[in-house]
DNA sequence: GCTATGGATAGCCTAGCATCCCAATGCTA
């Protein structure tokens, strides 16, 4: 599947183009490469299949798109991509990763001060050379070089959501070979982090070399760091790296154990292995030369007198103490959410209709599902006025009409994404608000506010009678932004006491609230309702991100009210 | 460069905000 890599690509024209002010084309690839990256099938198939005029059946893709994406299979290149490289040598990935540089101020950088990297960046802006070009000031420079600084303490590392499906795709690909018996991902990949140094991968095999040497000539690797008998390491085109563990069998619940950390984890069950004059190792938890436990890693929590931490809990933020009284809480489960409450349609700019989505829902096994577009603020997004919001319903209304005849339970239900402006109203009156079955507001503007603005701006939302849930509640992205400078504690006391809901967004680059601020809501008795908020229906899987954000955050189902069929869900909306 | 409409051409692409420079630009949702 190359579909990515095209996508990357158009992505890439798409800002080489708005760099020189090209109008139009920069959307028009932009669309094209948005389409790929949710396309179904390969694009290789639909080009063999059908050449040209197939590629030209892909929404978005035209005579001249799809003339490029032929030009990539047939060739590995696009020469028209190449050119504009060598036109502008700059690293767009890199530098548009600075938050608030965009094409125009890159282009800038790179023609006044030939900067191309972020190395050049930072050294221009550190000795004041930035701040001398036309349009950048003393304001623009220091943001630069908090931005930079901000990338450097999250370097290297991945978002949990582009790392899970390659090591799917890794874990299918190894499952076909016979030799491979038991296999599972370790580390913080199994403990679902936020973000992923390297992928670790252990299996269980009688026959390592095989495995090695199947692992090892995989495609989509562009390095093998070190290949043994027992363990290989290579990196993917994608730009992580993945070690290969290959155990006999006996060894795989101590290995899993050990493999899968945390190291503060680890070192803590250690501690009490030695306290009970145990050995705790990879090879297993032995006393003296015996061997107590090995085969689970079941059997090595409990031969240690705890009960079993569950991987997304092992960070040694008080899991242990808690599992030697036996007192952990069942954590919420990957299969208890009935439905999703924040998903947009084609009302607002997601890309399929409230049918189709209804459709892709029941098919995961979801009980019910909100569409809860943007509001008329976001003129961006298409937003809703409080016309449209109407006509929406209609059309829900038939939609649900029809599953009655059908005698299916499924329901949809209507809400929106209202906005939480400046001095915390909505920016839709309160009576169409309250024709919904619930809303959800956000902020999505204004967000370099002072910590108290913020705070009481929020607030504010949340004493609405009409606001049942507030979006992305802290507003960070990963690697990317803070989080509003807001009084969290404040925030859950008041959403405690006015019954808000606050949300787990499932969204790759967001997870928001995070599993620490879960933790606290489920301290201070506030419920979360995990949403997938996708634009469009293949990304409704990542729901899974936000139930592993959750059960970090030691939520269980009690505190997330979409694990709660339609009739008791519906209680919990003001 | 794509799509829709009508067969070659129009339309797409907004609003608020910060910053820079004092009216305009670029970024972000």
């Amino acid at each position: 599947m190359r579909n990515q890599d095209i996508a990357k690509i158009f992505y890439e024209i798409a800002f080489f183009l708005a760099m020189e002010e090209i109008p139009f084309k920069p959307s028009a690839y932009e669309k094209a490469a948005l389409s790929l990256e949710t396309l179904a099938d390969d694009a290789e198939d639909v080009y063999k299949k059908g050449g040209i005029k197939a590629l030209e059946e892909i929404p978005g893709v035209g005579e001249s798109i799809a003339e490029k994406i032929a030009e990539y299979l047939k060739t590995g290149k696009i020469k028209e991509y190449e050119n504009l490289k060598k036109e502008m040598p700059v690293d767009i990935k890199e530098l548009s990763a600075v938050e608030g540089l965009g094409p125009r101020m890159i282009r800038d950088l790179y023609e006044g001060l030939k900067i191309k990297n972020l190395q050049d960046l930072e050294k221009a802006a550190k000795i004041g050379q930035v701040r001398n070009l036309p349009n950048f000031g003393e304001k623009t420079e220091q943001n630069i070089l908090q931005g930079i600084e901000f990338l450097k303490r999250t370097k290297g590392r991945f978002l949990l959501g582009e790392i899970i499906p390659a090591v799917d795709e890794i874990l299918e690909n190894l499952k076909s070979l016979k030799e491979v018996k038991k296999i599972s991902p370790a580390g913080s990949v199994r403990r679902m982090k936020e973000t992923i140094g390297d992928a670790d991968i252990l299996i269980t095999s009688s026959n390592p070399k095989k495995v090695i040497d199947y692992f090892v000539s995989m495609p989509g690797i562009v390095k093998i760091w070190g290949q043994g008998p027992t363990k290989a390491s290579i990196r993917l085109e994608k730009g992580f790296d993945v070690d290969l563990r290959v155990l006999p069998e006996n060894q795989f619940g101590s290995a899993l154990q050990y493999f899968t950390g945390s190291k503060e984890h680890n070192i803590a069950l250690r501690k009490i292995a030695i306290e009970k004059g145990f050995k705790l190792n990879e090879y297993g938890l032995f006393k003296g030369k015996k061997i107590i436990a090995c085969k689970t890693e079941e059997e090595v929590y409990k031969a240690l007198g705890l009960s079993y931490i569950e991987p997304e809990l092992r960070e040694n933020t008080g899991e242990i103490e808690t599992a030697l009284k036996n007192k952990l809480p069942k954590i919420v489960g990957y299969q208890d959410i009935k439905g999703d409450l924040h998903i947009h349609s084609n009302w607002n700019g997601g890309l399929n209709s409230i049918e189709e989505i209804a459709e892709a829902a029941q098919e995961m096994g979801y009980e019910y599902i909100g569409i809860s577009d943007h509001t008329k603020f976001l003129i961006i997004e298409h937003g809703l006025d409080e016309k449209r919001l109407l006509q929406q319903r209609k059309e829900i209304e038939k939609l649900n009409s029809r599953f009655k005849i059908l005698n299916s339970k499924f329901r949809i239900l209507q809400g929106c994404e209202a906005n939480i402006l400046a001095d915390g109203s909505i920016d839709i009156k309160d009576e169409a608000l309250a024709k919904l079955d619930y809303v959800i507001a956000g902020v999505h503007s204004q967000l370099k506010m002072g910590r108290k603005e913020m705070t009481e701006r929020i607030i504010k939302a949340m004493r609405n009678l009409n606001v049942d849930i507030i979006s992305h509640p802290t507003g960070r992205i990963i690697q990317r932004r803070e989080e509003y400078e807001i009084d969290f504690d404040e925030i859950l006391k008041v959403a405690k006491e006015t019954k808000t809901i606050l949300e787990i967004n499932s969204s790759l680059s967001r997870l928001d609230l995070k599993d620490i601020n879960i933790r606290k809501a489920v301290a201070a008795g506030v419920k979360m309702a995990i949403n997938a908020d996708s634009h469009h229906f293949d990304y409704l899987r990542f729901l899974n991100l936000g139930i592993s954000q959750a059960r970090r955050g030691w939520a269980e189902k009690k505190d997330i009210i979409n694990t709660q069929p339609l009739d008791k869900l519906l209680k919990f909306f003001k």
